[in-house]
DNA sequence: TGAACTTATAAGTGAACACTTATATAATGT
DNA sequence: ACATTATATAAGTGTTCACTTATAAGTTCA
């Protein structure tokens, strides 16, 4: 791998915020407006951390209908040290639940 | 662990220099001089770049004489995750061969 | 068609970053 | 004591970063 790949995909895990979303990842797909709900940030903040993930090749994104679903990029050779990375964090304090249980979570269909 | 802990770690691994600063250390143990010999970077550069991986734990120093002596910290809990990242990098275009040929390894007894 | 909704992008701002040069601190050897 | 060597730190600079607000683009549904 070349440093310059090793560099972006470790700079883009290397930030706080960066890291939940990842770890929301990580139970299961989600789109912008969940993130805006599961995290105290705006809605282009989230866009543009994505846009960020999506460079570094973390994750992938599908358009579906008004939704655009983000995923991680199980296909990256660095996935399963992701995933290990993040099994070490604790889980964020907004669960995927409490968002259901709000009515919240979209579902596109 | 902590998200800040998490993030300072990776961030500090994160850039291109650090990574080859770090990639030599998995060989061996080195001081300061022998990084600008190594590396194209002025001697308060590397200086300033070994205090931001020792604040992350990456590294340890051991002064000896006028050296002092920097090493990989082979206790930190993602020692094991930073060998393998290490190991999927190219070598450095300088060895540390090359310096002992020109005699300008250090031998600090 | 038009209003509501979701997302992306643009421009601006303050903080953090990696580097530079200059200088201070400390150990070594004559 | 003094010059040399090795390192650390301070101050300054240009770039990158994460955020903000404003706005544009695209989809859905009445």
């Amino acid at each position: 791998m070349e440093y310059l790949e090793m560099e972006s995909y470790l700079k883009a895990i290397g930030d706080h915020n960066r890291m939940i979303i990842l770890k929301y990842l990580t139970a299961e797909s989600l789109c912008i407006c969940e993130f805006t709900e599961l995290m105290d940030m705006t809605q282009p903040t989230i866009s543009q951390h994505m846009r960020k993930l999506k460079q570094a090749g973390l994750v992938t994104e599908e358009k579906r209908g008004r939704w655009t679903i983000w995923s991680l990029n199980i296909r990256h050779s660095l996935y399963p040290m992701l995933i290990h990375l993040l099994s070490l964090l604790p889980e964020p304090e907004r669960t995927v639940e409490t968002l259901i249980a709000e009515g919240k979570k979209v579902v596109c269909e």
